[in-house]
DNA sequence: ATAACAGTTAACAATATGTTAATCATCAAT
DNA sequence: ATTGATGATTAACATATTGTTAACTGTTAT
C-alpha cells in the first residue's frame, strides 16, 4: 500500500499508544436469610487485583490496585470481540450479555501514554458464577458491592468508568428487558422484583400491591404453562408461586405518553 | 518515564494507526407550504464531499465520496473535544448538543490501516443553520434526507454509522427531551409534534386529539407566561396558539409501569 | 387449631385514556 | 358581513387503568 497514493502519512499524526477493552462485570448475589424467605440480593462488581509484575518479570503499572478486567485489543479483533475473549479468559464464562457504553480517552488516564479504553458492561447471572474458574495467571479476583467499590483505590480512571457503567445499567434496566440476564430462565415475580430493586430505585416497584397486580399483564413476560397447566414453584415460599419467563416482545416506551 | 519500570513495551503491541472523531450532524428542515400552515418538516443529515487531494496535493483516500464530517483526534483532546472543534470548523456553529454513541474499530473499515472512529451525533436547530459558513477548505457541504443518504455511495463504513446514529436519535427522542435541541426556545405544540413525528414513528403522536390533550400536562414543558399573561403566537395559524418551553425536569420512564 | 406469611384475587373510588364533538378566533372568498 | 375553512382548545362521556385497602389461599411452625 503506497502511503503517497492514499494521501496519508502516519508520521504526520501522533497515533494512540494503545487501545484497550475494559469490562465492568456485574452480578447479583443472593444470600439466604432463612427457609421460605426470598433471599437478600445485592449488586456486585467483579474486579481483579493488578499483579505486582508483568509476565516478563518487570514491575507492573498500577500494581496492587483493583481494576476492571480487560486488556489490549488486537488489530484483527474488535473491542467487543476482545471483551468477549477477555471475559472468557478471566472468568471462564461464555455467552454473556456484553454492551459497549463509552470510551475513555483523556490523556493522562494512563501513565504509559495515550491509551484508549473502550468500556463495556457485562451481566453474569448468579447461577453461572459458580462455574467461575481461577484466572489462568492466578490474579486475584473478587466481588465488591457498590458501597465497597467506591471506597477502594482503583487503577487508572476505573472509578469513573464504574460510575458510568452503573448509570447505564440502571437506565437499561428501566428501559429494556436487561433484567432477564440476571435471572434464571423461569422465575417468580418476587425474584424479578428483587432484581429490579437491587439496581433501580423506583418506589413504585417497592409497592407489592402495585407490582404484583401489574406484572402479570406485562407484554414481555408470560406465564410458564406446560400441558395446559400453569407451572408453579415453592422455591421461596410456602405457597406456590407462578413461574414466568421473558418472551421476545421488545417493549417501547416514550416520555410523551407516559404517566408521571 | 522508564518503560522498563512501567512494565510496558509499546513495541510488543501493535497500536492503532489512527483515532478519529466522526459526527453525524442532523437537522430538521422546514419548508413553507403556504401561509397559516405549519411547514413540512424533514430530517436531514449534513455530509461533506471528500476532497480529491489532500492539503499536501496528494490523492485523497475515498476521494469524491460523501462522508461524515470528522477527522483525526489530537492526543491532547478527547474525542468529544475533537467533535466540538471539527463541528465548529466545518459549520462555524458552537454550543450544540453532541453525544457519543459508538466506536467503529473493525480492521478493514479504513484502507489506510487500523483506524478507529469514535462516532457522535449532533443536533443543529434549523434556526442556527443559517449561520453556516462555507468550510474553510472549501469542501462541498450538503444536506441529505434519510431516503437520499442511503442511496449514496458513502465513504468508509459511514453508511453503518449513520444507520446507528439514526437509531440512537430515535431512541433518545423517545426517552429524553432531545427534541428541545431541534426547536426554538419557545415553541407551539404543533411544532413539537412536528419534530417528534419527523424522527419517531409513533401512531399515538399522530392523533392530534390525544397529543394536544396530553402535551400541556407533560411535566418537562411549561406554558410561557409573562406578567401573568400566557404568551401566544400566531406564527403558524390564524388562531393564536400557546407558547411552551422546556424546563429542566428530567423525565423518567420504565417499561415496568408503562402502558402498552 | 391457629398464627404467620408469601402469593393472589377482589373491590371500589379516583384518575387517565380513547373518541367524538363542540367552540373559538381568524382569514379568505363570496 | 356572511360563510366556510382551518388550527387551537375545551367539553363530554364511556372505558380502562391506578392507588389503596382488604380478603382469601395454601402451607409451615407453634
Amino acid at each position: 500500500m503506497s502511503e503517497t497514493l492514499l494521501g496519508y502519512d502516519a508520521s504526520k499524526y501522533r497515533t494512540p499508544d494503545g487501545y484497550t477493552s475494559d469490562i465492568a462485570v456485574f452480578t447479583i448475589i443472593s444470600t439466604e436469610v432463612g427457609p421460605y424467605k426470598p433471599p437478600e440480593k445485592e449488586l456486585k462488581i467483579m474486579l481483579i487485583k493488578r499483579a505486582e509484575k508483568t509476565k516478563e518479570g518487570e514491575l507492573n503499572i498500577e500494581r496492587g490496585k483493583w481494576a476492571l478486567p480487560g486488556g489490549f485489543i488486537k488489530p484483527e479483533e474488535t473491542a467487543y470481540d476482545a471483551a468477549v475473549r477477555e471475559l472468557r479468559e478471566e472468568t471462564g464464562i461464555d455467552g454473556l450479555k456484553i454492551k459497549h457504553f463509552g470510551v475513555y480517552d483523556k490523556l493522562g488516564r494512563d501513565q504509559r501514554g495515550w491509551i484508549l479504553s473502550n468500556a463495556h458492561y457485562a451481566i453474569v447471572p448468579e447461577n453461572k458464577l459458580v462455574k467461575r474458574k481461577a484466572a489462568d495467571d492466578a490474579e486475584e479476583v473478587a466481588l465488591f458491592s457498590m458501597d465497597e467499590v467506591f471506597q477502594l483505590e482503583l487503577a487508572f480512571d476505573h472509578k469513573k468508568i464504574i460510575e458510568d457503567a452503573l448509570w447505564f445499567i440502571k437506565k437499561d434496566m428501566s428501559l429494556t428487558t436487561l433484567a432477564k440476564n440476571f435471572l434464571p430462565k423461569e422465575f417468580v415475580l418476587s425474584e424479578l422484583q428483587g432484581v429490579l430493586l437491587t439496581v433501580m430505585d423506583d418506589p413504585w416497584l417497592k409497592l407489592d400491591s402495585q407490582f404484583f397486580r401489574k406484572a402479570p399483564t406485562l407484554p414481555f413476560i408470560e406465564k410458564v404453562v406446560k400441558d395446559g397447566e400453569p407451572q408453579k414453584t415453592n422455591r421461596w415460599s410456602k405457597n406456590k408461586a407462578q413461574l414466568y419467563r421473558f418472551n421476545d416482545f421488545d417493549p417501547y416506551v416514550s416520555i410523551y405518553n407516559a404517566k408521571y
